[in-house]
DNA sequence: GCAATCCGTTTGTCGGACAAAGATGCGGCT
DNA sequence: AGCCGCATCTTTGTCCGACAAACGGATTGC
């Protein structure tokens, strides 16, 4: 209408918010490594000198790097760089799954390709070190009554595995899926108390396996393992279509 | 040596800063279902009434939860309660696997494993909307000339797969591995031209099989399609134990 | 030399203020 | 009566300053 007419030469500008700038301009400087980790943050007082802003914007970009857990607070009051851990997504992403309620089938489906995975990836890489956990794992499990603890340890006991293929990609994408069996699990383990019998003996083969670098037969027991389980589920008379519970159980 | 002694009968008393207490409620409110998704967030200064809190505190935890994907900026000023995509995620994902100089190797050893996985469940998942878009995706690609753009359709077209599953515990699974092809497949497509070509076929040919939802076609032409990815990735002379390159590649 | 203490620094929190951009409502015009 | 434009209110983003508590380091006393 007017000499501009309607052709979009003059785009909406869009201003981003002081605290957004400075929190990317953080996450830059760490990820670009001028900022290794270990290193201080520095001052909020600096910042705000450097970035020409008050504190408080400052404070809030502060509290946006630090959740994307890039920052950790260590003895006391100073910031630190630090690089995330799995440990670190693997909550979000649990609690992602939740709130999408996706079944339990969907989380079976891909538990049952990443975790013979990880056998056949450990039985590669376990180191003497990772064999050690795994035993204790067995041991403590072995001595176990409680249902919670044993379910516990057998979660423990297939992220050790997990760790023991030294695949950081795959300790990744399985983590979430792994924090999400432990209500399914435990709700199982008090409906067939002779499923954990079963359970570390499997836990029992797959750790031999892993031994004697034995791929074909740490996933072979891996996989027995989960249909095993999976058979245990439809004998409780459990629905996997239905959506995934909180991790934590109600009365 | 007092009167208390060693013994430690008073642990060291953790204070959690307001912000970080406002911030839990929150997302607990969010996540318990009080805020619905879609709702708006409370005034900042509503916020800060009811917790009795400065509204600077208040803002302080707002950028965290924010950051955690639960609220988004719509329409301008307003915060709406949102659920997170796992777009939301797979960045995170990413950087933290870039930092941690996970190797190709890793990447791939997953990926070989997720990206049949998706295909099975997408050949029997698949609706009429996922395949006209994976058949979007196929024509876009005969089409395209530039290489950039070529890594950037192929990269869809397995994302694409992956929507099919319906799975989302899948699909937040492969994603961060999805997104960090980019860099080696984009240097693996200038080194050798005709690996796009072959690349097209195998696409075509796991579309088909989808469209038949024949599983097992479609596991196999995603397999075949991987490894010879993998043998041109040795024919170009790249090497897959190094460190994965940032997805912004260099001059 | 070691320990207790004092002081500056840093963080967490608060009070208030103000500009800019939406949202709201009201009155006037057709 | 319905719509438009304008004044006003709200809300956010940003700033200023202040202060208590905790931490670290320097200083001082024994």
């Amino acid at each position: 209408m007017d000499a501009v007419g309607k052709a979009s030469v003059f785009q909406k500008v869009v201003v981003e918010p002081a605290y957004k700038a400075v929190s990317a301009a953080i996450e830059r400087a760490i990820v670009d490594g001028a900022l290794p980790p270990g290193a201080a943050l520095p001052t909020e007082q600096e910042l705000s000198e450097r970035f020409g802003v008050h504190r408080s914007t400052v404070r809030e970009a502060i509290r946006q790097v630090e959740q994307e857990g890039l920052l950790q607070r260590r003895e006391g009051r100073r910031l630190f760089v630090c690089l995330p851990g799995v440990h670190d997504l693997a909550p979000r992403a649990t609690r992602l799954l939740l709130l999408h309620q996706a079944t339990f089938q969907e989380l079976w489906d891909v538990a049952l390709t990443l975790e013979p995975l990880a056998a056949r990836l450990a039985a590669a890489a376990a180191t003497d070190a990772d064999l050690a956990l795994l035993e204790a794992n067995l041991l403590a499990s072995r001595r176990e009554k409680s249902v919670d603890k044993l379910v516990e340890l057998d979660m423990e006991f297939h992220a050790l595995v997990g760790r023991a293929s030294h695949n950081r990609a795959l300790m990744l994408a399985r983590e979430p899926v792994g924090l999400l069996y432990n209500p399914t699990l435990r709700e199982l383990f008090r409906r067939l108390p002779q499923a954990s019998g079963r359970n570390l003996a499997a836990h029992a083969h797959t750790l031999d396996a892993l031994r004697r670098h034995d791929a074909d037969a740490a996933v072979e027991w891996t996989r027995k393992h989960m249909v095993d389980f999976q058979r245990g589920f439809a004998m409780a008379g459990l629905d996997m279509s239905k959506p995934i519970a909180q991790p934590t159980p109600g009365p």
